[in-house]
DNA sequence: AAAACGTGGTA
DNA sequence: TTACCAAGTTT
């Protein structure tokens, strides 16, 4: 019967070597003054992690952070100015929770320090409400991202298939977190999971945790977590139009929900291969077409290129030197890169 | 409760 | 190229 009390002096033993360096971390045992983690850069980082690579994130957390130092700083900002700096970093709702959620902090004085109160502002759900407690405010409440999913089920080789065996594994991570330093233990089992306890080859010969791992010892630690089989992605096709009028191009803001909800694109239609070209242009011509992955479909977008008769009935225009590539979602990059070659050919 | 919601990297 | 994966939340 394994000794979970050992577990966590053990990882924390092994983060105090080897905690990676991020640009939203404090280092173990605290900041240079011995200071603790700033919630707004905390939650800042928590909420561009959410189902988003460190790799993808740290460029856009030093440039946020440099735009808007302080959370009162990012709830001043315009939405449209929000909006442009996340493109690309997708999961588009994230940035308009990002915004709802400066302005209440702002408004109430400051960021909750509790669990139970972080959990109740936009964008603040499980995961991250657990994790800025814990990390901003050392407080012992047990995160569960996939990281932790993973290094639970193998410790305790549960072959319950997820997402059926969650609730299971947050009761079996509950057992795990320690009175002291539950912050750095929850950024330690996260780095576990993403530099040795990976979903394919486990590094268990230089894990910190190989004498208390159930999975390890059953030989199954690579086949842990089993996962439900996701259904296959249905094909949509839709049309996007690039309409010029003189020395500009018509651009649009989508609607606030939905895919992509917020952000500038190109006139489109619902993507259900029944699109039919907007009011206004006279002539237009395809240049080609794109493909894009989404979570749960593929689109393949024909890229329509035309010049409006007149002033657009809906849009608004912007000159070829003032298009930024960067504002634009990464759907809508693809659909501008095609264009701007034809324009330029 | 199941589905919607982006993107880029890796095998 | 296909398939999976990454610090999840909302409805």
């Amino acid at each position: 019967m394994r000794d979970t009390k050992v577990i966590a002096p053990h990882l924390l033993d092994w983060y105090d070597r080897h905690a990676r360096v991020l640009p939203w971390r404090v280092p173990p045992g605290g900041g240079p003054n011995g200071g603790a983690a700033d919630p707004y850069r905390v939650w800042l980082s928590e909420v561009m992690l959410q189902q988003t690579t460190v790799a993808a994130v740290k460029a856009y957390f030093e440039r946020f952070t440099t735009l808007w130092p302080s959370v009162q700083d990012l709830a001043a900002a315009p939405d449209a100015q929000v909006m442009a700096e996340w493109a690309g970093l997708g999961y588009y709702a994230r940035a308009r929770n990002l915004l709802a959620c400066a302005r209440a902090v702002t408004a109430a004085g400051g960021f909750p320090d509790t669990r139970d109160g972080l959990r109740d502002l936009p964008g603040i759900g499980a995961y991250t409400s657990a994790a800025i407690a814990a990390i901003a405010y050392d407080a012992p409440e047990t995160v569960v991202d996939g990281n932790v999913e993973r290094v639970v089920a193998r410790l305790f080789a549960v072959e319950t298939p997820l997402p059926a065996a969650k609730p299971e594994l947050v009761v079996l991570a509950e057992t795990l977190t320690p009175r002291n330093r539950p912050g750095d233990y929850a950024q330690a089992m996260m780095d576990l999971g993403a530099t040795i306890c990976t979903p394919r080859n486990p590094a268990c010969g230089i894990c910190p945790l190989i004498d208390d791992c159930d999975a390890r010892a059953a030989g199954i630690a690579a086949s842990l977590p089993r996962k439900t089989p996701k259904a296959a992605k249905p094909d949509r096709s839709g049309i996007a139009w690039v309409a010029r009028h003189g020395d500009a191009v018509l651009f649009e803001e989508r609607p606030a929900k939905g895919l992509l909800g917020g952000t500038l694109a190109f006139p489109s239609a619902h993507w259900d291969g029944r699109d039919l070209p907007p009011p206004g242009i006279a002539a237009w011509r395809e240049i080609g077409h794109v493909r894009h992955v989404f979570t749960h479909f593929t689109l393949s977008l024909q890229v329509m290129l035309g010049d409006l008769d007149g002033p657009p009935t809906r849009g608004r225009l912007v000159p070829l030197r003032h298009i930024d590539r960067s504002s634009l979602p990464g759907l809508m990059r693809k659909v501008w890169d095609m264009a701007r070659a034809d324009i330029a050919a």
